[in-house]
DNA sequence: AAACTTTGACCGGGT
DNA sequence: TACCCGGTCAAAGTT
């Protein structure tokens, strides 16, 4: 449907330092918000969350790069690999700019309010296709996709005193409508349901909080939004197409998951991952077969991981797992990338 | 009065 | 076919 719609991205973050300095792009303050914004996005029509089309590219249990035990997520996002990953260009099947980067400054604002906090627990996890990367303004992306940005449980304490948000202007600079809530089976929280309200756009999104805390333990995105982020007075309007919870409502606490984050579009197709935290390569492997809506395999990982600490705050050396499942990745990179072998790694689960 | 949220009912897909 | 369950509707309540 509408076509002819145009997005300017605002000016490209170089790096996570960058972003937790606030030095890029400030428009994307954590200032008590609330939900993210969307990252992937399919177009029009009614989607579906299990009709998700696969990717046009062949599929593949996959590669992924993890960033060295011990790094520190400040230095993991200055690392030149995220920098690299970062400098994301059109793309190099569509020409379409991504706009992940903004949802990677949200993710920065998150980590910024947090980094004191513990990191062990981020995880930000995608599922999308790499076309839908491309964001905001690409109504002629037909595939539906759905992202999910999850909030892990375990890191303490909200610096921002998470929790709530007040009217529909949620963080990620998008008018919502919540239109429903509900207790799903298998999750104490209950879960909203929120349209934009633009008019014609039939982007949604699913929020569930922590019934404890009021925190926000999980954001899934359904659909595209077709037309630019409205112009915000109450805050800075740009968090970017991001997508991101706001650390507010997050409680400092962020993973996230979503077609449009970059790696989305480094991404692949489909389902790919970015993980910090050691027990994100099971996540990434469980992610990878199997089933059971990510989201869902989320949080019990995420619960698992909770009640096995026993602190609720186990102690892991950050890591970043960049899982994709086609043979022929297109990374955010830009480049294309061959898979040429796999093998099972000892001590690692998961397939390399 | 308008806009938004809440919440029980309804619908439809999956099993 | 019946039931379960997630998603949506829409009336009522709230701000």
């Amino acid at each position: 449907m509408d076509h002819g719609f145009t997005f300017t991205p605002p000016p490209f973050i170089t790096s996570f330092t960058e972003l937790l300095s606030g030095g890029a792009g400030g428009d994307m303050q954590a200032v008590g918000a609330d939900e993210s914004s969307p990252r992937v996005f399919s177009r029009g029509g009614v989607p579906k969350f299990k009709s998700a089309k696969p990717p046009s590219l062949p599929i593949s249990p996959s590669s992924y790069f993890a960033i060295p035990a011990g790094l520190s997520p400040a230095e993991l996002l200055d690392s030149p690999v995220l920098l690299s990953s970062y400098n994301i260009l059109a793309s190099p099947t569509t020409g379409a700019i991504p706009c992940q980067r903004y949802d990677w400054k949200v993710s920065a604002d998150l980590f910024a309010s947090q980094k004191d906090a513990d990191f062990s627990d981020f995880s930000f996890h995608t599922n999308s296709d790499a076309a839908a990367a491309q964001a905001t303004s690409f109504p002629s992306f037909k595939e539906q996709e759905q992202q999910v940005v999850e909030v892990s449980k375990s890191i303490a304490s909200s610096k921002n005193g998470g929790g709530h948000n007040g009217g529909n202007k949620l963080e990620d600079g998008y008018n919502w409508r919540k239109y429903g809530q509900k207790q799903v089976k298998g999750s104490e929280n209950p879960r909203s349901y929120y349209k934009c309200t633009y008019h014609t756009c039939s982007m949604k999104k699913k929020v569930e909080r922590s019934l404890a805390d009021g925190r926000i333990t999980q954001i899934v995105y359904k659909g595209a939004h077709n037309h630019p982020k409205p112009l915000s007075t109450r805050r800075n309007a740009s968090s970017g197409c991001a997508a991101a919870a706001s650390a507010e409502d997050l409680g400092c606490v962020l993973s996230a998951s979503g077609a449009g984050q970059d790696q989305y579009s480094a991404a692949t197709p489909e389902n790919s991952s970015v993980t910090f935290g050691d027990d994100d390569a099971d996540i990434a492997s469980h992610r990878s077969h199997g089933d059971e809506p990510e989201a869902k395999r989320l949080k019990e990982d995420g619960d698992n991981e909770g009640s096995s600490g026993g602190s609720g705050k186990p102690v892991r050396e950050p890591r970043l797992v960049v899982q994709t499942l086609s043979d022929i990745d297109i990374l955010d990179d830009g480049f294309r990338w061959r898979k040429y072998g796999q093998k099972v790694v000892k001590g690692n689960p998961n397939p390399r």
